[in-house]
RNA sequence: GCCCCCAUCGUCUAGGGGACUAGGAUGUCAGCCUUUCAAGCUGAAGACAGGGGUUCGAAUCCCCUUGGGGGCGCCA
């Protein structure tokens, strides 16, 4: 067994979580599980112009909902809480202050503006744009009379000018970077709170962070942290760098809304949309952890414990991987075969009542839902694409449409009609309405009448449930009951007349 | 523009010098099953980006090219 590890996720509230970032927290969670360590769920809220106020909320609904559970967070506390960084300025303040005493860093007064105008400069002289370090050089006497202007100013880390930074990465290996690439970046704002830099720096350390595991966006401000751990004094802890999820055109890694996927289709991004579009967390879980990791080289269907028994970070493939859209309503259709009846109804019955209100517990009650879920299971790969299968047993009134849709292939209406009038005839004399008894009686009458059991099932489904693709018919029959199928066959029946009638 | 990362079927992946005539899955196509639609079963097509090395031997190691991704903010 490995030494237990401490991981986090630590998402930050000026949006919503993209599957990108939950399969970063599912990598980090399953390590954390691995190898027996914590998990940790930490808040980056040091921005503050950005701040989006639901994001958080639906963030945490999200994990849960995904089942990731945390040692210690905002929410569960802990013993390096608090969790939230803007509930942790002080520390984040203390810290520059102690850099700046020792020179690993200096305070910095340029504003906006004046930052604003070298860009322009050297962008316009072809220059390398970046901060270039005016304030690093002030002179005592300068700096003490910025300071008596009453300028504002913040913390920037004074980056070695020469040599390099190497650092090892568990997914990629050596990562190394010459320092004059570096930018003297800013680790306090002039509001006081810190930058990205210093409070993960700070956290991670804090927290006794031992695999800093993120996204590969990060990995060129990486050489970053390294100086600052090292200025900190500070031991390193182990990178992880994630590779990214693209978009299924491969265009650019995923962002915000819902993609287009090739064929026309859109499929979502954002965690907290998949639960109301009828995703199953356990599929999602799945599908997401295959992606840049697999089990062997063949199990595509697992739990999460033997996720966890076989997960690895240095398993973690490198390159970023498109979202592959098909694979997830595939699999999500396994898992919805995976549940037994009892629990498919159970998770249906959120989403009938949405589609179709119909209150929950009435539909909790009717046994016709019971009745049909074994025949609609294996048709669903969405928990939301049951409702326009199943609407038929909890409409008043049948729409069946043109009566012409009643007449079967090598049929003629005037055919449709006997054969209508018979199989109503039939089955009010059937003497028991079960799927056996009904298919029996039926398939014997299309054998009597000289017919393909095609031509006599085709127009019953139609009368029955307004389709022409439904679930199976005995199935359905049964699950509509007695005295309403018969009724929508004597209907049926009455409009194919009328319609002949009017020819 | 500069820096960093990456590169196996359309897509997600296995592979870490000989076990590779490159495995699995998805998607596609065909057949079977069949009351519609599914599901299921069977089968087919389908990849080591290109070029140089290293080596007896390279998908696997090195270099270059190409292509993709990321970063270059008082955003994370």
């Amino acid at each position: 067994m490995t030494t237990p590890a401490r991981t986090r996720f630590a998402p930050s509230p000026t949006g919503y979580l993209h599957i990108g970032g939950a399969r970063t927290a599912i990598f980090a969670w399953l390590y954390a599980r691995h190898t027996g360590g914590q998990f940790i769920l930490r808040i980056e809220d040091t921005d503050r112009k950005r701040f989006v106020p639901d994001a958080l909320d639906k963030i945490i609904e999200g994990l849960r909902w995904l089942k990731l559970d945390w040692d210690e967070g905002p929410d569960v506390g802990g013993p390096h809480g608090p969790y939230i960084q803007s509930q942790r300025l002080a520390k984040y303040q203390e810290a520059a202050d102690r850099l700046v005493e020792q020179g690993h860093a200096y305070r910095c007064y340029c504003t906006p503006e004046e930052l604003a105008e070298m860009r322009e400069k050297q962008q316009a002289n072809k220059e390398k744009i970046g901060y270039d370090r005016r304030c690093r050089w002030l002179t005592p006497e300068e700096r003490a009379a910025k300071e008596a202007e009453g300028r504002s100013w913040v913390v920037r880390l004074a980056v070695p000018l020469e040599g390099s930074v190497t650092f090892n990465d568990l997914i990629r290996g050596e990562v190394t970077f010459n320092n004059e690439e570096l930018q003297d970046a800013v680790l306090l704002k002039a509001d006081g709170y810190p930058t990205y830099h210093l409070a993960v720096v700070v956290d991670d350390h804090d927290m006794e962070i031992t695999h800093v595991i993120r996204g590969e966006e990060w990995i060129s401000s990486a050489p970053l942290h390294v100086h600052l751990y090292h200025a900190f004094g500070w031991n390193l802890p182990i990178f992880a760098h994630t590779p990214s999820i693209l978009k299924p055109s491969g265009k650019g890694k995923i962002s915000k809304r819902a993609l287009n996927t090739p064929d026309g289709s859109t499929i979502p991004v954002m965690l907290h949309e998949f639960p109301e579009l009828g995703y199953l967390p356990e599929a999602l879980f799945n599908f997401l952890s295959g992606i840049g990791w697999s089990l062997d080289d063949h199990t595509e269907i697992y739990d999460r414990e033997t996720a966890i028994k076989h997960f690895d970070l240095k398993d973690i493939n490198p390159g970023p991987a498109r979202f592959p859209a098909e694979k997830l309503e595939w699999m999500n259709g396994v898992y919805i075969r995976m549940l037994s009846i009892d629990e498919l109804v159970q998770r249906l019955i959120p989403y009938l009542s949405r589609d179709l209100g119909v209150p929950e517990e009435e539909l909790a009650r009717d046994e016709r839902l019971r009745i049909i879920a074994p025949a609609i299971q294996e048709r669903l790969k969405k928990l939301t694409d049951a409702a326009p299968l199943v609407d038929f047993i909890f409409a008043d009134e049948i729409d069946i449409g043109d009566p012409k849709l009643l007449v079967p292939r090598k049929t003629t209406p005037e055919q449709t009609v006997d054969i209508l009038s018979n199989i109503i005839a039939t089955l009010e004399q059937v003497e028991s309405w079960d799927e056996e008894t009904l298919e029996r009686a039926l398939r014997g009458l299309a054998q009597e009448m000289g017919l393909k059991a095609g031509q006599v099932f085709s127009p019953i489904r139609q009368a029955v449930t307004g389709k022409k693709v439904a679930p199976p018919l005995f199935a359905t029959l049964v699950a509509v009951g007695r005295e309403t199928a018969l009724q929508r066959l004597r209907d049926a029946l009455a409009r194919l007349q009328a319609w002949i009638q009017s020819q």
